[in-house]
DNA sequence: AGATTGTATTCCCATAAGAGAATATGTCAA
DNA sequence: TTGACATATTCTCTTATGGGAATACAATCT
């Protein structure tokens, strides 16, 4: 199987930095049609219309007409499934007795599933990838 | 060019279903050897371990060996900047009161950036992708 | 040393990506 | 109508993916 489609999914389309980017744009600067978003992206309009089509197929934004232009609207509603699931691990790095919690926590959880093992010569060695 | 690599950026890394169910399963359960996600996971060995090589590249696990086993940690704060990203689109499904206020900006940014076009005979029109 | 277990790497394949260039479609204006 | 403007679609190209299968590597046990 190749890598998922950037429209099968939120997580897929806000991979693209250029996306968020636009996405940044309408939640900041309120609607705006195509070529305004050309001008601040400094992109051909082509390149804006395929990233505009992606947000369009996940319902990142909507898009209406207006006069000649299209106008594009941030749905923002779609990015809650993002933040659902990161604000998981908001606790990680927000405040310190958090993080001294988790840390016990952690320790917890590790004696209950790992058994201890018998005794190693060589024990444990960090990596680096 | 071709989509950016998914060892490029934490959020290319995370768009792959899999890898979120690692570092959930990681979360969860605490250090886990290869083999506990394989069994967790129901998938190939030679599969888990590809995905654990995109998270150690972003960094978000690191291994250390324990015997013959490789053990992973989550390290769930390089997962801060798709939160950082995404919180601020927060307010937008929380409470009420703030979405109200949010259009209400909107309408405002709009009458800014948008000076009234001359009117037109057929107006705008949603769309569907 | 050889066998066994745990994990990583390599090769192949089908699929899709994003950029660029060219072109098509749609809408208003004279 | 013709033309100008705004946007979308289609083409080609290079590159990376993720799964499967096979294999390589590493550590421990006998």
């Amino acid at each position: 199987m190749a890598r998922a489609a950037t429209t099968s999914d939120v997580f897929n389309a806000i991979a693209e930095p250029r996306r968020r980017q636009i996405i940044d744009l309408l939640g900041s600067n309120g609607d705006q049609a195509v070529n305004d978003l050309v001008g601040a992206l400094r992109l051909p309009q082509p390149a804006v219309s395929k990233h505009l089509h992606v947000l369009r197929r996940v319902r990142l934004v909507s898009a209406s007409r207006r006069g000649r232009h299209r106008v594009y609207r941030l749905n923002p509603k779609e990015l809650k499934t993002v933040h659902d699931w990161v604000k998981h691990y908001e606790r990680f790095w927000t405040h310190q007795i958090s993080r001294i919690k988790e840390r016990a926590e952690q320790r917890a959880r590790e004696s209950h599933t790992q058994p201890p093992e018998p005794p190693r010569s060589k024990s444990q060695t960090q990596e680096q990838p």
